[in-house]
Formats: structure tokens, C-alpha cells, sequence
DNA sequence: TTGTACGCGTTATCAG
DNA sequence: CTGATAACGCGTACAA
């Protein structure tokens, strides 16, 4: 059997009271020696403390859940990673939760969570969301959003990405290459993070006075198979110079297709991801993208949450995370190819 | 303030012990009457059961640790997934750990995790093992490793991967097709791991009568530049027709330089690498490998761990993995192409 | 068929 | 400086 803290209290032949207070350093009003008796006699029990009880007096567990679609996905990868740093580094751990994009999942694991008592959760939603149901939906945790929407209760905070400016300086690279007809391979467009891309890639061909083409948009899905696809059916427009794509695994997808085309990157055709997942940088040629710093979102949601939940103020509960455009390999000046 | 069980009691004007038995499903043999005006309560106050004090009782908190190294690693992100949908599968929840390959930060999880009275931990441990220093550390929680050795008390079970036949068969693939010089890029030797491919591959080059050269192995990191700048260095013996590799991270940065040095993959020179990540099928060539099935490796060390808690016997406390060849892209007869 | 009362391991308040 | 003691929310003998 596991020592207690009573077991400790009676060995020592203090109270619980004293105990406690050792345990948790408020020993300023204890003697010295019964402070180095209590110890000894912890060291000797290899006493440990049960966070359980203690939660039940505190209210606190330091534990947050972390809900994500899939950690296979590369984004979803790395923001977890910085989600558990940022949570260990501030003492709390973190509750592993894959809904699989699925609202139904996601409710239940929300649902298990709370019954866990756990002090806040990280939420990278499903896609597909569900206004009515969401709002009937009881939320009583703190939550905060990455990246994705949700229209629950109880959202304290959102971290979001500025898609649309990634976007737009990706696209206006393009164009500022000699680029004028511009792909745009989507992922599924009924999706904010979609509809944001698709806006910024719209101003920024409007910007430059060329004009916006429904033609040169093609929806699909955020999978390699749509961007191989795509190229290998035959749908590539020939006026077409340059795909911007709305993450690397299409983009990746379309490379390939177009070299078993024997087409080249970026001689023949420029190609710009979203994302720089890993994959990106080994990829011969080497992806040009727009590199989503999908580690630091998930530390900055996490940090911005245990923020919330020690009482840490802040001016804006929204924090927008800038991109930036990683010029690579795959894309090319017009000029010189023509 | 959100409803308590004795609230509930309150209301309803039962008492505590009433409610327990309904929210847990033992009321047979309680009064239809009460079941029914009991649950309309607890539906009408959006009761929850909270689980840390039902934890207290029961000392079951159906939640599991899981300690990796980095899940950014692909090998540990599938294997994570695998772990989460055990777990969820059975009822329990999992807490996340990264160690970083770091033993002193592993030995705090295990302590956190105690600490928050996980019923089971399933570990991936770190790479460099203290045998000393573990055996004296107190584990009181069951563990069940996953593919690497500890030497903690307290382990349960072990679920290993085949890897001295994983490699043997690589290199037996790699016979077949005519290859006599081959290279091994193998990532750290002082691991277990990579002992037992370094045995298949030598035991594989001498069952064919051809006899292991020490000149042809060398020893790097797990990571792209440990195989890229290998090749790039010039230290490439040019005798050399096929190459095996420690994971396939390896492989691709090996891929990637010979690319730039000019020499095609497999007509130059053939590549196995292993893991079968991702990107294996991705790259171009599509890499050749040995599959690890990683996502059911965290599937059934979870699904062990579990069936140990809930006294589910085993005949073995240890099962070992099979791995697949998968013969893709980057492997090709000697024969055809000289 | 239902209720009482205690214990799980802590922390916190308030006396002494 | 230290110790009783009452919570925290729940499950379960045992009693009624």
C-alpha cells in the first residue's frame, strides 16, 4: 500500500494539517525541526502526493485537453507538439483527444473531458459545423479556438491565421513573376480557412488589374490524390502558368502528376504550397510555400488558455498569427521560361 | 454552480445513494417511479458525474499516460493515433508526454503521471538507457513498452517489432536482384533497434555466401542530413550498387543527393529505407521499404496495456510485430541495368 | 425498495 | 507555531 499523507502525519506524530502544509511549501509558520522530520520521513515513505484529492479541494486539476482532427495530419503534428510544450513548461499535461473531423466526436470527447474536471481545453475543430447545435450544446470550460471556428459557449479565446494575407502574398509573388493565369487548386470551399485563401488570391489578382476567373478555381480536397488527380484527368486549363495550391500535399500532388506528364517544375508550370509541411523542403524541386507556423499556434493557444485560467490578462482575446512566404524551388520567373 | 450528485438527491427528495445507483446503471432494484423522476432531474439540471471523485472511490481513473519521444517523429505520430483510438475504443483517455529522448524527462512523466494516478502508462522510451538509475527508480504504475527496452520495475508487457527479420529480408531483396556491394546507413548503433538491423542485414549477407564488409556500414543519426550529407561528402564507395538505410528519412536525404550529383535512383543505385513513412510513397522516386506498422503497434501496446488493468490474461506478456517489404520505386535488378 | 453514514486523500479555516 | 476538523463529490456496506 502507497503512504498517505495521514500515514506521514502519523509517523511523523504531527497533524495532516503540518504535513500539507510541508508538502506545499507554506512551511514559513513550522519549526525547523518539524519540517526536517516530516521530510525525512516523506523521503523514507517515497511519499506522493494524489492529484486527485487534491484537485477535489483546489478546483483544479492542471490538465487540458487538447482536440484536434487528426494528429497524422502534418499540420495538426506539430501544433500539437507545441500545445504539450507549452502546457508541461507551465505544469500542466495535456489530454489527447482525435475527432476525426467529426462534431459528433468531438462533443463527446468535450463532454469526457469535462467530466474529468479538466481546467481548459485547446479546440482545433471539425470543419463542418453546426451553428444550431453547437449553441444548444452546454460548455462549461473555458475553451479556446485554434485556427478553426466553433460556436459554443464558454470560447474565451480564439488563435487565428491570417490565411487571407497568406494568400495574398503568395498569389502577388506569382504575379510579380509575369504570372497571369493562376490556378487556384482549393480544399473544400464551404470552410472559412478556404473562403479566407480564396479571398486573398482573389484581391491580389484584382490588386494587379488582372481580374478575377471562377474558371481558374477548382474545389477539392486538402489530400495529395486531389492535386494528382486533377493534372493526371486532364483538367489543366493550357494558358495556365502557375498553381497556387491551398496546402502542400496538393501541391506536392500536383508535382508529381506533372512530371509524369513531363512537364517541368517551375520551367513549364510555377507551383506554390500552403503550409511547408516537412515534406516541402525534401521534395525535389523544393516547394515554394506559405509556411503556416502551425508549432507556434498550438504553444501560443495553450499558453493564451492557462493565460485565461490563471486570471492573466489580456487586451484582445484574439491573437492573429501572421505568414509567411517561403521562396523555394518550384516556382520561376515567366520571362525566363518564355 | 453546477449540480452535484447530492443535488440531485435534494431535488428529487431520494438520497444520494439512490442517484449513484441510477447514474451507474445498477437500479434494478429501484422503484420505476424514482428511476424516472431521478433521470428527469438529471436531465433537467444537466447533472455530470465528476470523475476525480469517483476516481477517489473507486481508484480507477480510466485514463492512460503515453510517453514518446517526439510525435513529430512519423514513426511516433502514427503510433500515437494508434494508442489515442485504443484508448478511446475501451473508455479510457490518454495523456500526452514528449520526452525528447531525454531519460530525466521521461522518469518526471512517469512521476507526473503517478502523481495523477493514471491507471497504466505505455511507454516509448528514450533512446539511451541507464540501467542503474532505472532500476532504482520506484514505478508504481504498470507499464507496457512500446518497441524500445526499459528497465523500470513495474513492466508489464513489452510489444516488439521484428526487426533483425524486417532487415533481413531487405537485404535478401536486394541479393535477389543482383546486388553484391551493400551499403548500410544505419542511424545510432548503440541502440537496440539498430543492433537487430545490423544483425539482419549481416546475417542476410552471409546466409548468401557473400560476407560482411565492416567498411560498409556507417553510422549516423535518424534524420535527412545524416543520408544526404553522406553521399554529398564524397564518401561513397564506388563499388557500391545498393544502399540500405536506417528509416527512410535516411533514404530520402541519400535520394535527394544523389539526385544532385547526378546519379539515378535505382539504375545507379538502388534504396531501401525503412519505416514507410509518408513521404516514402510521396517522394520520386517512390521509396522501396520496410513497412512499420506503427499505428497498430500504439493500437495493440494500448489494447495489452488495458487488457492488463482489467485482469485480461495473455499467455506471453510480450508480442512481437512482423514487418513487410514493400517494393516500390527505388530498387532495381543489377542485372538490367548494367 | 430506499436511506444513513462513512471513507477516499487532500486543503483550508480557525482555534489554541 | 501547530492541530482539529470540516469540506470536496461520490460509491457502497449496512441498516431500515
Amino acid at each position: 500500500m502507497t503512504a498517505t499523507l495521514k500515514d506521514i502525519a502519523r509517523l511523523a506524530g504531527v497533524s495532516t494539517a503540518t504535513v500539507s502544509k510541508i508538502v506545499n511549501g507554506k512551511d514559513h509558520d513550522i519549526g525547523e525541526k518539524t519540517i526536517e522530520k516530516v521530510k525525512s520521513i516523506i523521503q523514507e515513505q517515497d511519499y506522493r502526493p494524489n492529484s486527485l484529492a487534491r484537485s477535489m479541494k483546489t478546483k483544479v486539476t492542471k490538465t487540458i485537453g487538447l482536440i484536434i482532427p487528426d494528429v497524422r495530419n502534418p499540420f495538426f503534428t506539430d501544433l500539437a507538439r507545441g500545445a504539450e510544450d507549452s502546457a508541461n513548461e507551465r505544469g500542466y499535461s495535456l489530454l489527447f483527444c482525435n475527432s476525426d473531423d467529426d462534431l459528433k466526436k468531438e462533443m463527446e470527447y468535450i463532454n469526457t473531458l469535462t467530466e474529468k474536471q479538466v481546467d481548459g481545453i485547446a479546440l482545433a475543430g471539425s470543419v463542418k459545423r453546426n451553428r444550431e447545435i453547437e449553441e444548444k450544446f452546454q460548455v462549461r470550460v473555458p475553451i479556446v479556438t485554434l485556427d478553426r471556428d466553433a460556436y459554443f459557449k464558454g470560447i474565451k479565446g480564439r488563435v487565428l491565421i491570417d490565411n487571407f494575407n497568406g494568400a495574398y502574398d503568395a498569389v502577388k509573388y506569382l504575379i510579380g513573376l509575369g504570372h497571369r493565369r493562376i490556378l487556384f487548386l482549393s480544399g473544400r470551399l464551404d470552410i472559412r480557412v478556404s473562403e479566407e485563401r480564396l479571398a486573398g488570391y482573389r484581391k491580389a489578382l484584382e490588386d494587379s488589374g488582372i481580374g478575377f476567373d471562377g474558371d481558374l478555381v477548382a474545389e477539392g480536397n486538402f489530400n495529395f490524390n486531389f492535386g494528382y488527380d486533377y493534372i493526371m484527368s486532364g483538367s489543366l486549363d493550357g494558358t495556365v502558368t502557375a498553381i497556387f495550391c491551398g496546402n502542400d500535399l496538393i501541391a506536392l500532388g500536383a508535382v508529381k502528376a506533372l512530371k509524369k506528364l513531363k512537364k517541368k517544375v517551375p520551367e513549364d508550370i510555377s507551383i506554390i504550397g500552403f503550409d511547408d509541411i516537412y515534406l516541402a523542403s525534401i521534395n525535389t524541386p523544393e516547394l515554394t510555400t506559405v509556411r503556416q507556423p502551425s508549432y507556434d499556434l498550438g504553444y501560443i493557444a495553450v499558453g493564451r488558455l492557462i493565460d485565461i485560467l490563471e486570471g492573466i490578462e489580456h487586451k484582445q482575446n484574439m491573437v492573429e498569427i501572421k505568414l509567411e512566404l517561403v521562396v523555394r524551388e518550384s516556382t520561376g520567373s515567366l520571362d525566363v521560361t518564355v
